[in-house]
DNA sequence: GTGAAAGCGCTAACAC
DNA sequence: GTGTTAGCGCTTTCAC
């Protein structure tokens, strides 16, 4: 590999004049400006980031902390941070953590050793130490999709409870009237909230609120089915399931495949997130869909600003989710 | 940030005898082991990666190059990827490339400048000259699930010519005789071999391969449907279609469904990837699945000891894929 | 406009 | 067993 030196005695300059046209930094002639970039180009030459970053203490590389790279709506997610980080110049680290604090905490110590300029977080609720944590060694953080409530920190997520509202109304004004949730986790804010504005929906148009129309189910496909399979079983099964997300969703539609039920015709299904699922299967899937494109933009824009430290206070984003209007939902 | 010298003030030692427990290098006594490691737990130090870098030249750094994070197959395999480098101590940098050369380029750079160790390619397969480019320049790389046969360089990837052979094999075994089979784009040799496989099929049979039941599409969703509604809408549709990959069989199914034609009763569908849209659909997508995680595993296998340099030569690794059957396949 | 030199946080050879 | 010291490839002051 050619260092600053080569491209320096090959340029007939000193390596602080390299380092200038590099960085345009500076006061040099278009001329030595000019020879040096021939130089560079000629020799094929990249300056060493790793040898910068150990004085201008900047890596221009990103931690992505997310769930799992392998789930679709993370993976949206993550391809939206990537392109809208790379227009910055930065690359992404993609930790994949399951959600388990002992990987979260793994990934960030990696992400401290090769001194990532930030980190953005789409994971572990649960973990607000991890994130106390970073805060207080200063490390920029941004949280996406997620929800913070008790700590200072950048934020860009979806109206959660707009969105459960949405799905709710949109069922209510088909004509339904038992209208059950699946939630991924009540633990979880944006879960809770997605809930408590379907709760909100149903209130509004004096729909009575039944608890045991709110279940809980783990994310996967699987997990729907099965709470799905039950509430389908009772004496008194609802006509339409909001699900918090279209994995969910999905689970739902397998489940009333399994019991001779067509959806939309006996059950309608509404989901959460409009992946690319939601518009491969059939029924094509109705869902709040989140605005993937600009949570990427907006959390890539703060927490470049939170790197660049020109930035007085914490903000959070809140961004709103749209209802698409698919197949899987019609009248009663 | 606490740096090593921090650490040997506090721990009354040298910063080469720090370095070495960091490094568990040298011969340090127990209690001087000891010593600095609680300080180094006290203080939550952790070490500079960069500036060790600067001397071991390492980073513990790989690049991942794919057309897209988002592509539900490519989020598998980055996932599969990315869980064994970190068993072997590397972070994945992802890059999306949507097989875009100039794209590719600028990644390749980035993953340069930042010193990675090395460079795993899932993309560009016309685009060899980046990689003769990283070969002179003595990157490690490897190639995962793509072919370049006139290469030399660290491959594994799935038998795609038995792939075909096997979903061709299962179709004809049902009793189809008029089997289409569409193609991601010919120039990539995996979909040309998958292709060949099925052309072997089909002949071992002693059908005649009719060129014209051969599609080409645009790898997604809707370019499979409208390509399958062109051979659904021929004189003589087929009666099953073999699409070489999961979106494409999606898109045959949607347009199967758009003629009135039932999967499979009508027509029997067979995808390529095994993703987790193949267990999504209705029907379940019969398909050829990849091995990912094995995949993932040995690639990270073969580009680490790359670049230890513990490699006399190159290898290609060639797995085997297994039909997994489901609903969209029946006899005719 | 340009260059000399100190220093970023660490590793590794070598001395003791 | 432990410490001294010269780099690694670059940026940044400061002199000229």
């Amino acid at each position: 590999m050619a260092t600053i030196y080569d491209i320096a005695k090959e340029a007939g300059v000193s390596i602080a004049t390299v380092s200038k046209v590099i960085n345009q930094t500076g006061r040099i002639s278009d001329k030595t400006r000019k020879r040096v970039q021939d130089v560079m180009k000629r020799i094929d030459y990249q300056p060493s980031v790793v040898a910068s970053a150990l004085t201008k203490k900047r890596t221009y590389t990103l931690g992505l902390l997310i769930p799992d790279i392998a789930n679709p709506f993370f993976a949206e997610v993550a391809r939206s941070i990537e392109d809208h980080a790379q227009l910055m110049g930065y690359s992404l680290v993609i930790c994949s953590t399951d959600n388990d604090p002992s990987k979260e905490e793994r990934y960030v110590n990696v992400l401290r050793q090769k001194s990532a300029d930030g980190i953005m977080i789409a994971t572990g609720d649960r973990n607000d130490a991890l994130m106390k944590q970073l805060l207080k060694l200063k490390v920029p953080i941004a949280v996406i999709a997620r929800e913070m409530p008790a700590l200072a920190v950048d934020t860009v997520l979806v109206d959660d409870y707009l969105g459960g509202y949405l799905a709710a109304s949109h069922l209510i004004e088909l004509g339904h009237r038992s209208i059950a949730a699946i939630a991924e986790d009540l633990s979880v804010m944006s879960s809770r909230e997605r809930v408590r504005g379907y709760r909100q929906a149903l209130e509004e148009h004096g729909i009575a609120f039944d608890e045991s129309l709110v279940a809980v189910s783990p994310f996967h496909v699987e997990g729907g089915k099965k709470t799905a399979l039950n509430l389908l079983g009772r004496p008194n099964p609802p006509s339409a399931v909001f699900a918090c997300n279209d994995l969910l969703a999905i689970g739902v539609v397998q489940a009333a495949r399994e019991r001779g039920l067509s959806v939309p015709r006996d059950l309608s299904v509404v989901g959460f997130d409009n992946t690319i699922i939601a518009t491969i299967i059939d029924p094509p899937l109705t869902t709040v869909a989140q605005p993937v494109q600009e949570m990427g933009s907006q959390i890539v824009q703060l927490i470049s600003q939170e790197i660049d430290g020109n930035k007085s206070s914490k903000q959070r984003i809140v961004l709103l989710p749209e209802l698409v209007v698919r197949g899987s939902t019609s009248a009663v």
